[in-house]
RNA sequence: GGGCCGUUAGCUCAGCUGGUAGAGCAGGGGACUCUUAAUCCCAAGGUCGUAGGUUCGAUCCCUACACGGCCCA
């Protein structure tokens, strides 16, 4: 094919689904009376002398072509003979069946849109080396029907996610990727340089103090879905970019989150799935409301059998424990980490069915409202499921004094040595003292509920390019 | 960051713990008028991840590195 002479459009254009929907009802070699136009991609070829059968693919679906040598003419049958397994085509037609009964597209016309000019990938075995398929993302979508409904079902249950939050009359919002401070989250940022202002600035761990800032000056209910980015290792429950859905409500707690949060990923599994039970790890799972509940000291008690939150803040005990596990303790320098490290070892592969934690230490919350009656503890949960955490939400913190008092303790700990500690935003207690209503908040991990709704057990096949060192 | 496993034709895979590599598909040529993993014939396709080392001889054994995967941190 000579790309100068090639189309630039193929109008009018039917979907191959429809055409299957709308002629089904015909019989072996009866012939439609409906023109067809479809375009597609060229999947499989089978030459019988003065016939020819291809397969061609379009986003909605697969039909057979029939070409026949004394109803296109020597020229036209020659093209259709030539054709190479990954061409682009369009044909005009009408809908028949074959005597063995196969719907098909009687080639009428026959226009050459664009070559495949490299090997397709074998059609049989498809592409099986996980490295090409997520380098070459293209060429798995292109061999893999489930690659592309994957993507597909991820795109309706970002869709889903808008509409309920929509419907709930919140505002979705943009705010700045490139920040002159990160926070939000405990967790390394990547670092970048803006060359006219001569600074540094970071990429975003996390949309949370941008989004508060925004209910202080009235925006009552706001979302963002977007990237966040946390310079740490990849996993198949990490990649270093990923996409997070973060909502806020003034005038809510953490109660209220929670069951938005419920409401949210319930309406996301119907859209997705069309019910509210998935498999994953070979386990059904229901996300139908109400999700379980437990305080996190109960959760690693039934793990453990020791409730970090009923021993004051002496780390010792849990030291003695986890190293009674084997269990390396090094890099554990505080109570809380210690907290974190048994929640993440012994409670979080456990929690199949999904499962609000509460009742975090504050000392692991640094922007999360103090549960009235002291204990240290804060109006927090944490979502988990399949295993892994998926949402984070808590009762925002709106005192500006004791927010300046968290920030001062995660810049200590910065100081001792936490690389993931929260710098003090200065800007943000700023905001603060002008007054943030009582309100609740939620982060909800986007590609991690994708892998749930599509029952992947890894994050990167949720996402389309995920990274990979160059 | 550490441990283990993997890397052979464009794709999917064989290759005897040492004697310079094979198949199917795709791509090229041909036959075939209802095939559907079409079939049949012909030809072509390789720095065996990279670089060293051991050996008369390395896809195979050893070392380092690159990339990927799993587990641990």
């Amino acid at each position: 094919m000579d790309f100068a002479s090639l189309p630039h459009r193929f109008g009018e254009r039917d979907a191959i689904g429809d055409l299957r929907t709308a002629e089904d009802g015909l019989e072996p070699e009866q012939a439609g009376t409906q023109s067809w136009r479809i375009a597609g991609r060229v999947l499989g070829r089978r030459g019988q002398g003065g016939v020819s059968f291809i397969d061609l693919e379009d986003m909605s679906g697969r039909v057979q072509l029939l070409a026949d040598l004394e109803q296109l003419g020597e020229e036209t049958f020659e093209q259709v003979r030539s054709v190479s397994i990954g061409d682009l085509i369009g044909v005009v037609g009408t809908a028949t069946r074959t005597r063995r009964g196969e719907l098909s597209v009687k080639v009428a016309e026959w226009i050459e849109l664009a070559p495949c000019r490299l090997p397709f990938p074998d059609r049989h075995h498809g592409l099986q080396d996980v490295e090409v398929r997520h380098r070459q993302r293209y060429l798995d979508l292109m061999t893999d029907p489930e690659a592309r409904d994957r993507f597909v079902a991820r795109a309706k249950m970002v869709a889903s996610i808008r509409r309920t939050l929509d419907d709930a009359n919140f505002v979705e919002v943009e705010t700045p990727v490139l920040q002159p401070l990160y926070g939000g989250a405990a967790a390394r940022p990547f670092v970048t340089h803006h060359n006219t202002l001569d600074r540094d600035l970071y990429l975003r761990v996390a949309t949370e103090l941008y989004l508060k800032r925004l209910v202080v000056g009235g925006l009552e209910r706001v979302y963002e879905l977007g990237k966040d980015f946390r310079n740490e290792g990849v996993s198949p429950k990490h990649n270093p970019e990923f996409t997070m859905l973060e909502f806020y409500e003034a005038y809510a707690d953490c109660e209220d989150v929670m069951t938005r949060t419920e409401q949210i990923v319930t309406a996301a599994a119907l859209a997705v799935c069309g019910t509210t039970k998935v498999t994953v790890k070979d386990q059904e799972i229901d996300f139908g409301v109400p999700w379980q509940r437990m305080t996190l000291g109960e959760a690693i008690e039934q793990k453990t059998g020791i409730n970090p939150l009923t021993l004051g803040r002496d780390p010792q005990p849990l030291v003695d424990y986890l190293k009674s596990q084997g269990i390396d303790t090094s890099r554990d320098k505080t109570w809380a980490q210690l907290v974190d490290h048994m929640l993440s070892h012994y409670v979080e592969p456990t929690l199949i069915a999904p499962t609000f934690l509460v009742d975090y230490p504050v000392e692991l919350s640094p922007l999360s409202r103090r549960k009235p009656g002291g204990e240290g503890l804060v109006e927090r949960f944490e979502a988990f499921c399949g295993g892994m955490e998926i949402s984070n939400g808590f009762s925002e913190l709106n005192d500006p004094d004791d927010q300046r008092a968290r920030f001062e303790e995660q810049a200590a700990a910065g100081r001792a040595g936490d690389e993931e500690a929260h710098p003090l935003d200065e800007d943000y207690v700023t905001a603060l003292e002008y007054g943030l209503p009582p309100t609740g908040g939620v982060g909800l991990g986007i590609d991690r509920l994708a892998m749930l709704l599509t029952a992947q057990d890894t994050i990167r096949e949720v996402i389309l390019f995920p990274a990979m060192r160059t």
